[in-house]
Formats: structure tokens, sequence, C-alpha cells
DNA sequence: GTCCAGGAGCCAT
DNA sequence: ATGGCTCATGGA
């Protein structure tokens, strides 16, 4: 896609991305990430390390950030601009349901994820709800993270927590930022990821199988959220979370009438939906949510 | 007050 | 393999 810098005397830096079906509020808001928070028309995050404001516009992203930037790849392979969604939506069963999800939803998208992020994210979500793992999110950041430069007269943002700044904190201060019983898996985890930086960060290079074995070691991380971070750090778009919305929705629409186990559910999903089952999982999870 | 949340780990069948 | 119990905390 296009994209243009536009950088002078201001002290930001603005590009444009031309996309179609892009739904910037479906993407920033269904649960795949946590930190976006809207002000008015725009939203404003924290993409690799950088504070940034996002606003859609007829047919383009307008993005901008506080400094001056080398370029912008890294922001367009967040946002995963140049995604095919027509191919992938295709590619969707047709069913009822699904029907329905993708003409309630179409333009979500899904975003390539820092995997260090995306882990911890999902590694606190276990019986919250999305606005409880916002606040334990934020509350870490704000208390360590990285201060971010942001422009004048903006909240302001700090960078999500290293793993080592994490490892270093006692439970009782993870605690303190609402974490409850995750407070010792999350220093566990951090623990292993910084002392194991570069093993780490090849995880998401190896087959889809291999790296949800090596992701469920970590404490605290079962199943589901080894899927979360399959799918939305490693872009392994088969992963397929199920949560509870989705056992239900699958369930309810699929088995009407009958229990079906969990490892039912996961064997139906990964032959019904298809190679871009994760991103059906994504339309069905935020169909559910939003509209029953 | 009660129920439940983008679960996981542990133990008893 | 499967089912129940517990974990901590706050919204609805």
């Amino acid at each position: 896609m296009k994209k243009t810098a536009a950088a002078s005397a201001a002290p930001t830096a603005a590009a444009v991305f031309l996309v179609q079906d892009y739904r910037l509020d479906f993407t920033l808001d269904s649960g795949q990430a946590f930190r976006w928070r809207r002000h008015g028309e725009a939203w404003e995050g924290a993409v690799g390390g950088r504070w940034v404001r996002l606003q859609a516009g007829p047919q383009r992203l307008e993005a901008s950030t506080a400094a001056p930037v080398p370029g912008w790849d890294w922001l367009a392979d967040y946002l995963q601009v140049e995604a095919r969604l027509g191919a992938i939506l295709d590619s969707f069963p047709t069913d009822d349901l699904m029907r329905r999800a993708i003409a309630a939803c179409r333009g979500l998208r899904l975003l390539r994820q820092d995997p260090w992020e995306c882990l911890a994210s999902f590694l606190l979500s276990s019986t919250k709800q999305i606005v409880q793992i916002r606040q334990m999110v934020e509350l870490l950041c704000r208390r360590y993270g990285d201060p971010l430069a942001v422009p004048p007269g903006t909240e302001p943002m700090n960078a999500f927590p290293t793993a080592a700044r994490l490892a270093a904190c006692s439970e009782k201060e993870l605690r303190e930022c609402k974490l409850g019983f995750r407070a010792p898996y999350l220093r566990e985890t951090a623990r292993w990821v910084a002392e194991h930086d570069e093993a780490f960060g090849h995880l998401a290079e190896l087959p889809l199988a291999q790296a949800r074995e090596q992701l469920v070691q970590f404490p605290g991380v079962g199943e589901k959220i080894a899927e979360c971070v399959l799918l939305f750090a490693f872009g392994m778009s088969a992963a397929f979370p199920i949560d509870v919305w989705i056992a239900r929705g699958l369930g309810c629409h699929y088995f009407p009438g009958r229990r079906v186990s969990a490892c039912r559910l996961r064997e139906f999903a990964a032959g019904y939906f298809g190679p871009h089952a994760g991103y059906a999982q994504q339309y069905l999870f935020h169909y559910l949510r939003t509209q029953s």
C-alpha cells in the first residue's frame, strides 16, 4: 500500500495507508489488543516503543507519531494493511452464523502484535473481563513501562514493560497491579523470557504445533492463551483460541441440544473453519460479544 | 448479595 | 481423558 511521509518542522511525523475494508474501531476494540484508547475520532496507543495516533478516513488510515521515524514498515506490519481480507473472508465457511458475523464485522482485521506484550497480556486474561484486563495492563505499563515521547498536550504513555523489568518485580508489587493469582505466573514467565531472549524471539519461526508446545510450558499458559499468541503475535491464522464466548457460540450453533467437550470442539474447529480459522474465530468472537 | 469473566493447575475418578 | 475445585478481583 502507498504511504506518504510528511514530516517537516513539526515535531511529529505522519503517514497515510491506503486500505479497503479496514474497520479500525472493530480492529482496535475487539479484545485482541488492550491498550488502544479512543479520543474522539482518533485512537491513541503504543506500537514498537512509539506513541501512535490513528484515525480512519475514506479508504485510508492516517497515522502520526510524536517524533520523526525512519520509515513506516513497523506500523504497516502491526496493522496488517497488506493482508488480503477478501480472500480471507472467502475462505470462511458459509453457514448462517458465519454469514451474520461477516455482515456485522466486515473490516475487522487481525493485528500483528509484539510477542512478549501479547503473551503477558493474555496471561493476565484468565477469568477476567476485557475491561479488567485493560486495567491490569494499564497499571503495569504506568508503573514499570518506560515513558514514551508524546505530543504536547497529550496524555502520557508508557511502553509495555520489558520481561526483564517485570521479572525484577516482587510478587507483591505485581499483586498491587491487581493481578491476583496471576502475579506469580507472570513473574515466572517474565523471568524465563528475560533469560532466554533469543530463544523466545525464534518461537515465531517454528511450525505451529511446535510453537504451541513451547508456549504451554510457561506457567499460567494453557491451550487457550497459547492459541492467542500464535494467532495475534505470530500471525498463524489457523490458530483457534476457544474461550467461553466461542465455546458457547460453537456449542449453541453447531451442536444444538448436545453437550460437547472442549476437546471435541477443538477437533471440530480445526476441521471446519479452514486455513484462516483463527481469523474466523475473531469474527465470531466480536460478533457474539457485541450482537448477542 | 450473586454471578461471572477471552483459564489454568491440580487432584480424584 | 474427564470432571470438580480453587485461585483474586471487580463489573454487571
